[in-house]
DNA sequence: GGAAATTATATGCACCTGCAAGAAATATGA
DNA sequence: TCATATTTCTTGCAGGTGCATATAATTTCC
């Protein structure tokens, strides 16, 4: 029981959640500031933009990025009320939804992109050379590996 | 304008928020799962609990947190409904609350820390070794600098 | 000393989120 | 084949969040 865990281990948990917050807080107030919506919003439009067909099940949106499912579909529910995605019922499969984006929503992205890595730049990459951003990226991917919930 | 990011900014960025909100949700679950409330509750009563006397003026623990300030506002008022946290009114200056944590509060901290530091352990201490802990945390603690923003 | 600015906290509103449950289509397996 | 389970998406509700603003006390500075 009495875990022993190591203050290194411990500090890292908090820098880890304290940069991350901070650091995403700056970046997106900067894509507000300039008239951009949040995120979320680009990480939707980014996954179906970079299909050359521009479409994908919304299911398979869904495992690309970090929303819950019903999450995701309120969301689309907004893009599509603004017109950047189109939500469409999937011919091969009546469960699923087939995302569509528009050509406003290709542009919106396009646009947001100069401005959303100019944040990245300012609020992270200015703070290490080269190296050190690999090395960092190389430590954190780690985490993201599937929770292999073990037992016993 | 066109602004240059390298690739391994751009990775570090990705990795960052990706492996953040990651791991945060798997360490909440944790906690959740346990009958615990969410991080930001134990995060207060932290800082109370840290103090010997047990109080701190309400704006002291905004600085030390990070929660906008009227959500703080409103956290105390779920930890004050369930007894963990006084707010009195502070008898030097009137606009101020005096934060004191309760038995009740101390209690409850001290039993969410073996259950918080296992979680942490698991989803993060367990993929490093200490010494890439440690440069982890050197990394990440440079991006928490005050946001000194730049004109021109 | 007193108007104006600042600091500390609180709150109405609209919106977003998590949960639990529903609805509908498809897959599974006796 | 047909009942059962699973997958995909949606939604009512309660509650949390961000924004703008209110309120009250204190500080500043002429």
């Amino acid at each position: 029981m009495t875990e022993t865990i190591s203050n290194h281990t411990i500090q890292a948990w908090t820098s880890l959640v304290r940069a991350e917050q901070t650091v995403f807080a700056r970046v997106e107030e900067d894509l507000k500031r300039a008239g951009f919506p949040p995120l979320e919003w680009y990480d939707v439009l980014y996954e179906l933009d970079r299909e050359p067909s521009g479409v994908l099940p919304q299911a398979q949106v869904q495992s690309r990025i970090m929303l819950a499912q019903y999450n995701l579909c309120r969301l689309i529910d907004r893009l599509s009320r603004d017109d950047l995605v189109l939500r469409q019922p999937s011919p091969e499969d009546g469960r699923s939804n087939l995302l569509v984006i528009t050509d406003k929503g290709r542009e919106l992205r396009q646009r947001m992109w100069p401005v959303y890595a100019e944040a990245i730049e300012t609020h992270l990459g200015r703070h290490f050379s080269d190296g050190e951003a690999e090395r960092l990226a190389q430590l954190l991917v780690r985490l993201q590996t599937v929770a292999a919930r073990e037992r016993a």
